[in-house]
Formats: C-alpha cells, structure tokens, sequence
DNA sequence: AGCACGCCGACT
DNA sequence: GTCGGCGTGCTC
C-alpha cells in the first residue's frame, strides 16, 4: 500500500476490528418479540447484559429496557435505531434470572416483558414519565460533591419556586437542559446523592429519618472536654448526659466516631437521664442535634453476631436429619408436618446450615403468613443478612432489598410469592412453606404464575436444594412424593407436647328444625364459647364471606340489587352503610326503601363476618370482639395492630375470613368456630374439596398449644359428608387416597395438566362466536377429548365484560406439553387475527387453582 | 401498553 | 366547514 500524500484526509476505512455490537432488549410491554437496538460504538465497551439501558421506542417514547443479548448481526428487515443511554454499568438482572424469566414466559403463555414488568421494582423501570426529585438529605450549602453546570441546572430546576419535593419528569429534565442525552447528568447527581428517581406520585420519596445528637466539633480535642467538665460541675443532670454520651460514642478513638453521633432517644429516655438536661444542651450548643435518614433494613452493629441459640425437640432434630438425608438423594423434599410441629425452627436450623455454605437461601411464604412475628424471629437470628419481601413494602424499600441481594449484602431473603423474581445468583436451599396455598398463583395480570413452581424451576437451575413445607400438602405436591420424585418426610407429633385438637361438628339444620339457632350459632358453639370465654381462654371465628350479608331481598317485590358492572349481586357492609360488589370497585348507598316498589321491608339475605362481629357484641357483651378481614387490614399496619391485640389478649375473639387461618400461633386460643362449613365445601370445582379439607385442618390448628388441648366446632347442615370424617381424625393420608383415586378417574391434576383459556368482550354475542371459533381451532390441533366448554363461568360478566371458558386438559408429558402450548398459541392468534374479534380479550391460565 | 393514523357525528 | 370519537396497526 503507497503512502498517499494528499491533503484531504481519506474518508476512515472501516478497521478490521471495528465490530458494531447490537442488542436485543426486552421492553417492559406485553410483546412477543425482543427488539434489537444498535449500541454507539463509542460505547460498545459498556454493555452489559442484564443492566438497563435507554431506548426510543415508537415515535414519542422513551423507555428503559433490559440487554438480553449481544451480538454483531444486523438486522437484515429494518434499521436498528441506536440505544440513547446506558443506565447501570453493573447487571440489575442477572443471567440466572434472565433464564428463568424465559422459562418462566414459555412456560405460562404470556411475554418476557410482562415477566419483566412483574419482577421490577417500579423504580427500576424507567420512562420518559419518571420523575426526579431533590433528594430530602440534600443541603445546597454543605454537600460533599461539586456539581457540574448541567447538573447545577437541574438542582435549580427543582428547587425554584415553594413547593416542597418539587418533583420533574425526564421529559421536562430534557427541556430544561435543551439537549437530548441528560440521562447521564441525572445518573451522576444519583450517586452524589442529590436526586432520586421515582416512578409513580405515590412513590414520593419519604424517608425514615431518626433524631441523633452529637458533641459539638470544638469539644472533640482533650483540653477542650476537660474544660467542659469544669463548665458542666455544678450541673449533675447535664454532666450525665454528656458522660453517658462518652460512654456510648469513642470520641477519643475517631473523630469520625462522633460524627456519626447518637440517636437522641438512647439518652433521652434512659432510666437515669433527664431529657431536658438533652434538651439543654442542645440550646447551649454543646451538642448537635441531626437528622439521619436511615435505611428501613437497619445494619444493627449489635446484632451482627447475634445468632440468638434455640434448641430443637428430639423431634425436630429427627425431621431436620430425615430432611437432610433426603437431600442427598433428592432435590425436593415435602415436609408434611402437622400445624403446630415446629417447623419453622427446623428451616431456621437449615437456614443456617446453608448460609455456613456460602449460598443465598431464599424463604416463600403465603401473603398472610409473613408476619412481623415470624419477621422478627428470622431477624433475631440472620440480623442484618435478612431481607424482607413484603406486598404493602414501597417501591423504595423493594429496591433495596432488590440491590441488597445483587450487592451480597442480604444472603437470606423472606418474601411473598413476587420475591421469586430477586435476583439470586448462587441459591443453595429454597424453602416454600404452606406450599399447598393458592396465593403462590398470580391469578390476574400476567404471568399467571405459581411462585413455587418458579422457586423449584429457580432451585433447579442454581442447583438449590428445595424444601415444601405444609401441614395439608396440594395433591399434586405429595404425589410426586409418593412416587418417589420428592424426598417425604412426615412430622406427625406437635412441638410442647400440644395434643392435636378435638373436633365437633354440629347439625345447623337439626337445630334450625328444633329452632334452638341464636342467630347462626348453634347452642353448642354458643355455649362452648360462652365456657372459653370464662375460662379467660381465646376463641377464633372463621367465616368464609366478608361485609355483612351477601345481599339484600325486598320482601314484598322480590327486588334484590345487583352490580351494573358484574353478574353478581350486591353485598351489604354495615359499617360502610354501602352495597358493594366484590369483584369491581362498584358501591350504592344501602336503600332505605326498595326503589322497585317502595317498600321499607328490605331485608339482609345470609351472613358475613360483619353480621358475625356484630351479633357477637350483642350476644356476648363481655367478650371484646374483633374482626379480620379484607376490610379491616387494608391500612398499612391495621392488620398487624389486629394481631397484636389479640396476642396480647386485649381482644377476646377474632371474627375473620381466610386470614385467620394461616400461620398465626397464639398460645391461648382453645376453642375454634367454623361457622358455615357447606358453604367451603359446595364449590363448583374439582379442587373444592381438597380447599375444603386444607381450610379446616389449617384453621383448626389455630387451636390449642402449649399443652392445651384444642376444640374446634364445625357447623353444617349435613354432617354425613365424606370430607368431614377425614378432618375430624386429621386424617391427611386418608384423604389424599380419596381424593387422588379421584383426581385419577376424572382427569385432573397431577395425571392432567389443565389449561384455562378465558374468553372477554363487552358484548355477549361476540365474546360466544370468539371462544366457539377458538374451541374450533384448539379442537383441530388437540383433539376433542382434549378441550372442554366453551362455557360461561358462574359469574358470567365482570367489569362490564362478558365470559366464556374453555379448559383443555393435556398430559403431563413434557414434550407432548410443549408442543401443545404452541397450539394453543397458534389458536389464540387465529382469533385474535379476526377483523371481528379484535376487541376480544385472550387469557392462558396455565395450572390454574 | 401507548401512540398515530384514519374515517364518521355535533359544533365554534 | 372543523374537532374529536375510538377502531386498527405498529413499535427495532
């Protein structure tokens, strides 16, 4: 090659090694397909697969995405657009969860984004309609980074004007520094610590702020304390203080010690220290009083080590070893326990085997049974390596338990079915526990997933052992214990020597005949409660229906209100004075007089935990009732108060739905009420029993510990039903070989894997022609026998939507599976590609409960 | 999911 | 004559 010498510079030949790098993001939008974006070359060196970047997508939105893939092929139908902005220079989504987000989307019919929008944190998920804010911590005067001039531009931005928190979306950031690509200004005033990001209004940021104190700074040297002391002689109080101060903060050993000071409340309310000696020192300027923002998970110094020692039963250590035997064998094991084993200190114990290890543990309970009980027991033991996964946390405090498994700093994490989505990278044991609850299952928007089969699809993946914990285990779980696929072991004695409780059940139409009802409590619950309850002794009430009637009926007209919105009527809440609709926010004013015929004899029809409650408190006016129920837990902490109270005995019997069946151990409670049992029972489902059966058993182990024997009371107008005779003798087995001999002859689960496609429109006609033309297309590629339907469920019209269902029914063969559920697809778009159907709405339901 | 483009009713 | 209703299609 000849050197050339001409002036003009040659147009720069494409080096051999200048690669263009392209990646396939996913959006957090219900699409199918990854998109692929082109990475600037300039910046090939910064994509990370897992971390997020900024992408245009459409014409006006910007949105943050996950790198799925990298790669150099160009897309040969269209150009690629350029990625805008790399967010994280780190993975928020590692490789282990990006597999198992794709098992996860194959294998419950819906798309990776809707997996993606599920597992994020909102504040992770960023668009051209988040929002920054100043940071509250933010002081413009004493803040330890300068700040560049765009960066300065937009701090003034949002502290111009009174409004306090003043709050912009990226669009407007982009408008107030004129130029397109900010993202990096925004990110970098992040890691000073002067703005935060949200996502939604209710995120605003509000942080937890404590009250702390210090020395001030011209103390800290020697000579200057000793001159204090002489200044503080003649006052004792205030020498106290500042003597308990030292004693607390090594001002000596570091400067940096007293700058990170006292909690104000560690002096202001110890025994033997006036608060306003506190006080005035602060007014006297010898001690600085500060705000910290602190994080909701407190690192506690104290209780790093503060692996608190309890001694498992010679019972406990026998299932603790069963289950590790089977461990080395098996990668599941069932631990089938009666309510009130101890289980949960055998999972402690193996907890802690598995941290010793090395490996992140990751511990799934239902909704209702992470309770600040259980979270304080785990927090007395891991400290500050527990991370807690709660639905009513924020999306700030989600974040953080989010970054605080990525960065190690959480290596046990307990969380609700959504904390399969954290992003583990090295699980060594999973632990479901009441695996056999059908909260696991996301029942709405996509993915309709069940948490522990994604925890067992995690587990396999990272080599995790797993272990399903259930007094009442689901049919399907403990038949592939039986067969041999998980470990069994079985914890049939309780823990203290607690006898299991002894159970009654009670003929309600024998008594409704003889007319000995007191409303609906048969004499025998009255008067066993009425014996509980002087014996000083707790009583739980379960009813399985909310408000306080299920409707109201005009007694002359027949009039009975339904929802405009729903086919279903509506129930009256006292309390409320409303008629509500269960299934969509819809509510009237209770009528005083029925608006068909104006008659004033409208009545209450049937009984919900609120006609309970309120019958109780004219019936029994000594006892303190208290009710639990979705009404009643719906503040922050109601539910949490509820309990309390109850712990402590300030209430004598709890009224509640479902809720009151899970997990909770109150020593004092020896009598249970299962007031309407048939209605638990007649359920137009094959799962109606075995709901049934796990209902009484979980509910009656809510009776009777520490030594006391239990009563439960059931009342039911035919007590001749099969399913009793097994509750009463707590006869799991027994139960299990009916109902699976069952499952076998019908065709359900486990021998069957079902499928619930469900069919919406707005207009009855339409949504029938839709799902006969899917059943169509699904007989064509399955067979007949393989679909059922298309049926219109129950309650046949939900928010204005009209019903149809359609079950199909496959094996449980794996590629046979597979192939099917690209049928179903295949059908699925045959409809939806109908000029007609497009309005139609199409939901998969794979495994449903 | 949003957003634009496009084709039919009540209004300055 | 237009503004705007929501049906339909597309987004790298």
């Amino acid at each position: 090659m000849s050197l050339s010498f001409d002036f003009v510079q040659p147009a720069p030949e494409p080096a051999a090694d200048r690669v263009t790098l392209f990646a396939d993001v996913i959006l957090p939008l219900p699409l199918p397909r990854l998109y692929t974006y082109r990475v600037p070359f300039e910046l090939s060196d910064q994509v990370v697969i897992g971390g997020r970047v900024l992408v245009q997508f459409g014409a006006k939105r910007t949105l943050s995405c996950i790198v799925a893939a990298v790669h150099q092929t160009p897309p040969a139908a269209y150009q690629a657009k350029y990625i805008l902005e790399f967010i994280d220079d780190a993975p928020v989504v590692t490789q282990p969860q990006l597999k198992l987000f794709g098992w996860i989307a194959e294998y419950y019919l819906c798309t990776l984004g809707e997996v993606i929008n599920a597992a994020l944190p909102s504040a992770l998920k960023l668009s051209s309609e988040s929002r920054v804010q100043l940071h509250p911590a933010y002081e413009p005067d004493n803040h330890p980074y300068p700040l560049g001039e765009q960066e300065q531009k937009v701090v003034d931005a949002l502290s111009t004007g009174e409004e306090v928190g003043k709050s912009l979306t990226f669009t407007e950031v982009g408008e107030v520094l004129g130029i397109a690509s900010f993202h990096k200004y925004i990110k970098s005033l992040m890691q000073k610590d002067v703005v935060f990001l949200f996502e939604h209004l209710k995120d605003k940021f509000s942080p937890k702020v404590v009250k702390k104190v210090r020395l001030a700074h011209r103390y800290v040297a020697e000579a200057a304390l000793e001159e204090l002391f002489g200044q503080l002689a003649s006052k004792a109080k205030q020498l106290d203080v500042v003597m308990r101060y030292l004693q607390r903060v090594p001002v000596y050993q570091s400067e940096h010690a007293n700058h990170r000071g006292l909690e104000k409340a560690a002096l202001t309310s110890a025994p033997h220290l006036s608060p306003s000696a506190v006080n005035t020192l602060i007014k006297n300027g010898i001690l600085e009083q500060f705000d910290q923002i602190v994080s909701r998970f407190p690192l506690d110094e104290d209780d790093a080590q503060a692996n608190m020692h309890f001694t498992l039963s010679e019972t406990q250590v026998e299932a603790r070893d069963a289950v590790m035997r089977e461990f080395q064998t098996k990668d599941i094991v069932l631990l089938h326990g009666v309510t009130g084993a101890g289980k949960t200190e055998i999972y402690i114990d193996l907890i802690k085997q598995a941290l010793d290890g090395g490996g992140q543990v990751l511990y799934l309970l239902p909704e209702i049974a992470l309770t600040a009980q259980i979270v304080t027991r785990l927090m007395r033991v891991f400290g500050s390596r527990l991370g807690v996964y709660h639905s009513k946390f924020s999306d700030n405090e989600r974040v953080e338990v989010w970054n605080g498994v990525l960065s190690g700093r959480f290596q046990v994490v307990v969380g609700v079915r959504s904390a399969v989505f954290l992003p583990f990278d090295n699980l060594s044991l999973t632990i479901v526990d009441e695996e056999h609850e059908s909260s696991y299952k996301q029942y709405d928007p996509a993915p309709r997933y069940n948490a522990r089969e994604v925890a067992l699809m995690m587990a396999h993946f990272q080599g995790s052992k797993t272990l399903l914990g259930s007094a009442t285990p689901a049919v399907e779980t403990y038949y592939q214990a039986r067969a041999g696929r998980y470990g069994l072991v079985s914890l049939t004695k309780r823990f203290g020597e607690a006898g299991l409780p002894e159970i009654v059940l009670v003929d309600t139409r024998k008594s409704r005949e003889q007319k000995t009802m007191l409303n609906h409590f048969t004499p025998e619950l009255m008067a066993e409660m009425e014996s509980k309850l002087a014996q000083q002794e707790q009583v739980i009430l379960f009813q399985n229906r909310r408000g306080y009637a299920p409707f109201i009926n005009c007694l002359d007209c027949g009039w009975i209100p339904k929802c405009t919105n729903c086919a279903v009527s509506l129930s009256y809440h006292k309390q409320a004075h409303e008629l509500r609709c269960h299934y969509c926010g819809h509510h009237d004013r209770m009528p005083t007089q029925c608006p068909a015929c104006g008659s004033r004899n409208v009545k209450t029809v049937g009984f919900g935990t609120e006609k309970i409650e309120d019958d109780l408190k004219v019936m029994l006016p000594q006892a303190n009732v208290q009710r639990m129920d979705l009404d009643t837990t719906r503040a922050k902490n109601s539910y949490q108060q509820i309990i309390s109270d109850f712990e402590q005995q300030k209430t004598n019997v709890l009224v509640g739905t479902q809720m009151v069946t899970k997990g909770l151990d109150f020593a004092n409670v020896s009598l249970v009420g299962i007031i309407n049992a048939d209605s638990i029972i007649h359920y137009p489902d094959f799962r109606a029993h075995e709901r049934a059966f796990q209902m009484f058993v979980q509910v009656s182990g809510r009776a009777g510990r520490k030594g006391k024997k239990g009563r439960v009371i059931i009342q039911t107008a035919d007590p001749e039903q099969v399913i009793f005779d097994k509750v009463m003798r707590n006869d799991y087995l027994e139960f299990y070989e009916y109902e699976i001999t069952q499952r076998r002859e019908h065709g359900y689960p486990p021998f069957m894997r079902i499928i619930r496609l469900t069919v919406k429109h707005v207009d009855v006609t339409v949504g029938e022609r839709a799902a006969l033309l899917l059943t169509q297309e699904l007989v064509n590629r399955l067979g007949r026998e393989a679909v059922l339907g298309p049926e219109a469920p129950y309650i046949f019209r939900i928010r204005n939507f009209y019903l149809q269902e359609i079950t199909i029914k496959l094996s449980r063969e794996h590629t046979v599976l597979k192939a099917a559920k690209a049928d179903v697809i295949a059908a699925m778009d045959i409809v939806r590609d109908q000029k007609e159907f497009k309005q139609v709405r199409l939901a998969a339901d794979v495994d449903p409960m």
